[in-house]
DNA sequence: GCCAACGTTGGC
DNA sequence: GCCAACGTTGGC
């Protein structure tokens, strides 16, 4: 089991909308660091959905249904999408700023690498979160 | 609205 | 293969 974070902006994509839609396929990455990523997420591994620009928040917990495949918005063969379901809607949205002053969360990607969309997070950081969002 | 970070492009 | 220019993302 592998754990990820994905980010979205609301205005793009929110999780009230991934929610009503009980599944969506992950596109839009044009980015090979996010791409390898993708392909690396299995069925079955945890993500968290980030809302970037507005509101700066981790706001639930996604899975994969579906590994990658080639991303059907484009006839660019290089990049893919993966299939996500909403798996838990946090009781409390986790922000950036409390996520920043953890010093257990000061190596992930988000806060390392503010550009990349996709990024792998150990179990421990994982936890750190989620402990946070349904506390 | 500004700016830092960083990826991509293209000239040489 | 290097590097300057440029574009995009995203926090502030």
């Amino acid at each position: 089991m592998n754990y990820w974070l994905v980010k979205s902006e609301p205005f793009k994509y929110s999780w009230q909308r991934f929610e009503q839609d009980g599944k969506t396929f992950w596109d839009g990455v044009r980015n090979y660091q996010a791409r390898n990523n993708l392909m690396a997420m299995k069925t079955g591994d945890l993500v968290l959905f980030y809302h970037s620009n507005e509101g700066m928040e981790v706001v639930g917990i996604a899975n994969v249904v579906r590994e990658h495949y080639p991303d059907p918005t484009t006839e660019d063969h290089r990049w893919v999408v993966v299939d996500l379901s909403p798996h838990k809607a946090f009781k409390r949205s986790v922000t950036l700023s409390e996520m920043k002053a953890k010093p257990e969360l000061s190596q992930i990607g988000l806060i390392r690498q503010g550009r990349l969309s996709v990024m792998p997070l150990k179990a421990e950081e994982f936890d750190c979160i989620v402990g946070m969002g349904m506390a």
